[in-house]
RNA sequence: UGGGGCGUGGCCAAGCGGUAAGGCACGGGGUUUUGGUCCCCGGAUUCGGAGGUUCGAAUCCUCCCGCCCCAGCCA
C-alpha cells in the first residue's frame, strides 16, 4: 500500500472529517465496512472498502468489518467466508474487530422496548398490503394506523409476545410512531421490527422477530463507536430517520456521509444482476473471470494492488457517475508491466520452417525475464528447425503499414534470428495457408544483425518439439453496450450479454511454463497478460487472459485506417 | 404535483470570489529486439441555461432546465 500512499487524492469526506476533528466533535476516527452476506463482493464494494479501511490508516484510526445480517431469509455463512477472504485478499485487516449486526439483537430490542416505553413505538396489526396504502404517496399524506395509540402497556405486553413467538409471520410489526404526513417517506412510521420464523445463520432459532435494516444499521455504527458511518447516495434520505433513533434513544451519534456509488461501462454492479447472471447460467459462477466481482477478477488475474489503484484514482464524490473500463484495465496492466514475467506463447498457431537451418539442432536462446526489472533476469528457450508464429503476424498480400512477416519480407524472431519468407504453403482445398518455408541468417543471433540492417517488426515464436499445449481462455467484455441497461421496450440487460465474451483456444506455450502454478501471471510478449487458472491440472495448463497489450495495430484495423 | 441529491472537455475529477489541476480515453511525434513500456506535444475563451451582485464569478444571489434516489415487514 506504501506504494499509492503519497498521492491519495483527498476528498469532500477529507474535508468533513479535518472539520470534526478541528471542531472537536470526534477526536479520532472510526469507520466501518458493512456488507450483507447475501452475496459475492464486487468492484464496487472495493471502492467503498479502500474508503473505508484508507480513511480510518490516513487518520490513524480503525476500521472494522461488519456484517449487517439482519435478515436470515437471504444470508448465508457461504457469503460471510467469501466476503472475509475478499477483503483480505484486498490488502485490509480488521484485527479482532470483525462485528455481526445479530451480536447487538439483544441491545436492539431492549432499545425497542425503551421506545415503546417513551411512547415511540407501537405495535401494528396492519397488513403488509395495509401499510402500504396507509403510507399515502409522494404527494399525498399518510394515514395513521388506527393501532397507532395503543397504550404503552399493549405494546410492551404485544412486543413481548412477538418475541416469544406467539404469532405467525406478518401479523405484526413495531413501528417507530413519527409523523405519517412526514414529506419524507422514510419518516412515515417506519418498520422497525418483523416476525420472520425462520433460522438464523449465526443466532439459530433464538428469533423470530427480526430488526430492519433502518432501525439496525444507525444503533449498530453507535454501538461500535463509528464516527464517520460512510454510505451510499440513496441512504441520504434515511439520515433524518437515524438521526430520529439515535437521538431518542440518546446515545453515541456517528457523523453519515454519502458518496456516489460506481459504475462501469460494459458491465452491471448490482446484486440481483450478478445473480441473474450466475443463477441462469449466463456465467459459470461468481468467480467467472468475466464477472466484476473480486473473486471473479481474482481468477481473472487482476492484482489488489491494480483495484486498490483503480479505487483511488475514480475519486469520491457525491454526482453519479459511470466510470470507463478502460481505467480498470489501464491499472492491471500498468503493475503487471513491471511485475509480470515475459514469456512467449502462440495463441493460434501458424507452422514456421527454416530450410536452412540444420534438422536435428536445437539451440537455447537467452531471454530476459521483464525488460522493466532486470532483477527478474533471464532464461533460456529452445530454438529448432520447426516453430510456430502467431497467424496474425503473417499476411500474403500485406497492407501499408503492416510490418510483420510477408512473403518475401525479413523480420525478427524475439531473441533468435532474422528470417525470411521464401515460400507460402497452402492447403490445395481450402487455399489456406498452413506453413511457412523461411530461411534464417545464422550472424543475427540474438537478433541483431552485424551488418546494422534493420527490420521493421519482431516476432514471438515457439518451437514445435518443445512446446507446451495450454488451454487458453481469451475474456472480451461481459456486455456489447458500454451501457446494459440500454434495450429496445421489453428487453432486459441480458439481451446485450455478449456471445463472444470468452473465446477458448489451444496455444502452444514455451516450456518454461511447465511449472507454472495456479494465480501465477505471465505477460505473453506482444499478446496480454495472463494467469494460471485453478482448473489446470499436472498435465494440461489452462490460463485466463487478463487483460490484453494495447495494440496500436489492432486500434488501426478497428479505425479502419488499414484492411 | 412532495422530499432528498447532483449537473466542470468523450469518461472520471480538482476547484471553496482573482481569472479552468490531474488521470483515463483520443490525436500527433520521439525512443524501442514486445506495433508493449517510457518520453514529449495537442486540445474546455469555458464550467447545464438565463439574469443579477462584484473591479473581477465555475465559485455568491435569483429564476429556469436536465438527470438520479424515495411509496420493501430488502439492504
Amino acid at each position: 500500500m506504501a506504494d499509492s500512499e503519497s498521492k491519495k487524492p483527498r476528498t469532500f469526506i477529507h474535508e468533513i472529517i479535518d472539520e470534526d476533528l478541528k471542531s472537536g466533535r470526534f477526536d479520532r476516527v472510526h469507520t466501518r465496512f458493512p456488507p450483507e452476506p447475501n452475496g459475492y463482493l464486487h468492484i464496487g464494494h472495493a471502492k467503498a472498502i479502500v474508503l473505508n479501511f484508507g480513511l480510518a490508516e490516513e487518520y490513524g484510526g480503525k476500521c472494522n468489518l461488519r456484517f449487517d445480517d439482519t435478515n436470515p431469509l437471504t444470508e448465508d455463512p457461504h457469503y460471510v467466508e467469501s466476503i472475509r477472504r475478499d477483503v483480505r485478499w484486498l490488502g485490509y485487516d480488521w484485527e479482532d474487530r470483525e462485528f455481526y449486526a445479530s451480536d447487538y439483537f439483544e441491545q436492539l430490542y431492549e432499545w425497542a422496548v425503551q421506545l415503546i416505553k417513551a411512547g415511540k413505538a407501537y405495535v401494528d396489526d396492519l397488513s403488509a398490503e395495509e401499510i402500504r396504502r396507509y403510507r399515502g404517496t409522494l404527494t399525498e399524506p399518510g394515514k395513521e394506523s388506527p393501532y397507532r395509540n395503543r397504550s404503552v402497556e399493549e405494546n410492551l405486553d404485544l412486543f413481548e409476545r412477538m418475541r416469544k413467538g406467539e404469532f405467525p409471520d406478518g401479523s405484526k410489526v413495531l413501528r417507530a410512531k413519527i409523523d405519517m404526513a412526514s414529506p419524507n417517506l422514510n419518516l412515515r412510521d417506519p418498520v422497525m421490527y418483523r416476525i420472520i420464523h425462520a433460522e438464523h445463520h449465526r443466532t439459530g432459532n433464538k428469533w423470530c422477530i427480526y430488526p430492519t435494516y433502518d432501525w439496525a444499521h444507525g444503533q449498530s455504527d453507535s454501538i461500535e463507536g463509528i464516527t464517520h458511518s460512510i454510505c451510499t447516495l440513496e441512504f441520504e434520505d434515511h439520515r433524518p430517520l437515524y438521526d430520529w433513533f439515535l437521538d431518542a434513544l440518546g446515545v453515541h451519534h456517528p457523523r453519515q456521509i454519502e458518496f456516489a456509488r460506481l459504475e462501469l461501462t460494459y458491465t452491471v454492479l448490482s446484486k440481483r444482476k450478478l445473480r441473474r447472471l450466475v443463477e441462469e447460467g449466463y456465467v459459470r459462477g461468481w468467480d467467472d473471470p468475466r464477472m466484476p466481482t473480486l473473486s471473479g477478477l481474482r481468477r481473472r488475474g487482476y492484482t489488489p494492488e491494480a483495484i486498490r489503484d483503480f479505487c483511488e484514482r475514480i475519486g469520491v464524490a457525491k454526482s453519479n457517475s459511470v466510470v470507463d473500463i478502460a481505467l480498470l484495465e489501464h491499472c492491471v496492466r500498468q503493475d503487471l508491466n513491471k511485475r509480470a514475467p515475459r514469456k512467449m506463447a502462440v495463441l493460434r498457431p501458424l507452422r514456421v520452417v527454416i530450410e536452412n537451418y540444420p534438422d536435428d539442432q536445437v539451440e537455447y536462446m537467452d531471454c530476459i525475464n521483464n525488460p522493466e526489472d532486470l532483477s527478474q533476469g533471464t532464461r533460456k528457450v529452445p530454438f529448432s528447425k520447426v516453430l510456430y508464429i502467431e497467424r496474425d503476424d503473417f499476411r500474403e498480400d500485406p497492407p501499408k503499414k503492416f510490418y510483420r512477416l510477408a512473403p518475401g519480407r525479413e523480420v525478427r524472431l524475439r531473441y533468435a534470428y532474422f528470417i525470411k519468407c521464401v515460400d507460402v504453403v497452402k492447403d490445395p482445398g481450402t487455399g489456406e495457408v498452413v506453413e511457412l518455408r523461411c530461411t534464417y541468417d545464422p550472424a543475427t543471433r540474438g537478433g541483431d544483425a552485424p551488418d546494422g540492417r534493420k527490420v521493421k517488426a519482431t516476432l514471438h515464436w515457439v518451437s514445435a518439439a518443445h512446446a507446451l499445449e495450454a488451454e487458453v481462455r481469451l475474456y472480451d467484455h461481459l456486455f456489447t453496450k458500454p451501457d446494459p441497461n440500454e434495450v429496445e421496450e421489453g428487453q432486459d440487460f441480458t439481451a446485450n450479454i455478449n456471445p463472444d465474451s470468452l473465446q477458448v483456444v489451444t496455444a502452444y506455450v514455451e516450456p518454461s511454463l511447465a511449472e507454472a502454478k495456479p494465480g501465477e501471471r505471465f505477460q505473453f510478449e506482444r499478446l496480454g497478460y495472463f494467469v494460471v487458472d485453478p482448473d489446470s491440472t499436472d498435465d494440461k495448463l489452462v490460463f485466463n487472459r487478463t487483460v490484453t497489450l494495447k495494440d496500436t495495430w489492432a486500434k488501426l484495423q478497428k479505425a479502419g485506417k488499414v484492411n
